[in-house]
Formats: structure tokens, sequence, C-alpha cells
DNA sequence: GTAAACCTACGAATGTTTTCGTAAATGCAA
DNA sequence: TTGCATTTACGAAAACATTCGTAGGTTTAC
């Protein structure tokens, strides 16, 4: 009964900044979204306002200037984004986008250890 | 100066029905498509007439049944895709796209076996 | 040749996302 | 307390995506 996480692009980057600060004003988002692109307060606060009744974000109310979190977790946001690339995009097939991934991007020795170990790890569950 | 390609999730859906049957009539296509949802024919009329004012698709009009074809390769598209998800949804960081896609999503040993593969081919190129 | 079937073009309605202006409320400072 | 800065609420415009009806042209079958 997941709940299907769909946010816009814009909306993603609202989440972003909350899931890496934590609990914020509006202001304090505004001010990190300004630093890429420029908009208007009152369209950020308007985003969040649409977000909070979507409820992808909670709202405290008590004081002057509201508090806003996130209330879907990057995980499974993650998660769901993904799982849409790999249906729409790469016709269900998750090693196509690992592969995709791997190609064109910069991956660190460190990086590319990690997900060799991972691979391991899931090569010695699939075989019990 | 490569163009930056942001299909809509409809005209992915065409894109995807082109890359794989190739140079394909509107009713083809539709055909295709009636299969998963349903929409009428000169919906997905307008939709390739769009994308053919995008550039998205080529088309032959020397028959009565105009001929479209994808002018975006499927590489390509991917590709971006993929960059601008690394970039908006996992801040930058391949990997963890990479591990979010292992992870949650069934992948078959002959797969894994050709992405430890792929690994280590970007080991070797990069310990050069 | 005529009618039916099929195709394109086009305009418009609908829905969603993004943007911002304005007004009203709230808190703060002098 | 009065005025200024800050905030929320709200409405609406603008841009974009999706859908479909209708009109007009072309081909096909009889």
């Amino acid at each position: 009964m997941t709940a299907i996480i769909k946010p816009t692009e814009s909306e993603l980057e609202i989440l972003n900044i909350l899931w890496e600060k934590g609990p914020c004003t509006v202001r304090e988002v505004h001010e990190v979204l300004e630093q890429n692109k420029d908009a208007g307060y009152t369209t950020t606060l308007k985003l969040m306002q649409i977000m909070h009744e979507k409820s992808l974000l909670l709202r405290d109310a008590s004081s002057k200037s509201h508090i806003y979190t996130a209330n879907v977790s990057q995980q499974k946001t993650q998660g769901q984004l993904v799982k849409r690339m790999i249906d729409n995009v790469f016709n269900g097939s998750a090693s196509q986008l690992v592969m995709q991934a791997l190609g064109h991007h910069q991956t660190n020795k460190a990086e590319l250890e990690e997900i060799k170990k991972y691979l391991e790890e899931i090569e010695r569950l699939q075989s019990k």
C-alpha cells in the first residue's frame, strides 16, 4: 500500500535541502535555492505550501515562521524514482541502468570497491 | 554543444517504441501504446506531431501515412536522463544510484556477472 | 464514381507546474 | 504605540503537458 511519491523537479530540490539540513523555515530553504537559481520568496513559499497539502512536507505552525520537515524519506523516494526510471527508460533492466551510470560518470576507486563488495554480497545471498 | 534532451513521460513511451521497432507510422505506434493504456488515435498523432516540431522525431511525409523516426539515440537519451537523476536525486554520486538500483530490483546472476566484468574493466582503465 | 475508411491538421479544453503580486497578520524596535 | 520588516494566505497568470473533437484531404473497395 506504499504511497506513490512523485515529486516534481522543483519539489525535489526542496526535499533535497530538507533531507540535508533537517527542519527548516521557508526562508532557510529559499536562501539555499537562491544560490542556484533565482525565484522570488513567495514562489518558494507557495511550493512548500502545496507540498504540505500533498503531504510531502509536515509543518509546525506554532511559531511565526512555520517550520517544515520532509514527510517522505530520502531512501524511499530515491528507490521509487529509480524504479520508475528502470521501467520507463531501461525497459525493466536494472543492470542496463547500472552500466549506463558507471559508464559515463566519474566514479573513484573507493566507490568502485564499495559497489563490488555490494555485488558480492548480493551474489552470496542469491546462492542460498 | 550537445542538445538537451528532455522528453516527457508520454514522449518517452513513444521513443521506446520507435527505438525498438524502427521507423513507424502513427498507427503502428498507437497500436503498441494501446496495449498499455487507452488514449485516442488523435492523441498519439498530436504527440508525435509535437515531437516532430521539437525535433525529437524525423518525419517522412512522402507517402499518405507519414513515417516517423527517432531523432535522438537511445544511448544518448538514457545517458542524459541518468545524469540528471544522479545530479538531482543522488547529489552527484553515481555509486549511490548504482547501489539503489542493485538493492531493490531483481538482477539475475548473468547480469550481475556482466556488471562485475564491467567494473573490473573500469578499474583496469583507471589504474593506467 | 461514390462511399467508406483512413489520414493529417488544427483548435481548444483540461490539468498540472511554476511564478509572482497583493493583502492581511504577526512580531519587533524605537 | 506606531511603524517597519517579515511572514502567511490567496488568487491568478503563464507555461507546459495531455487529451480529444472536428474538418478536410487522400486512398481504397465496390
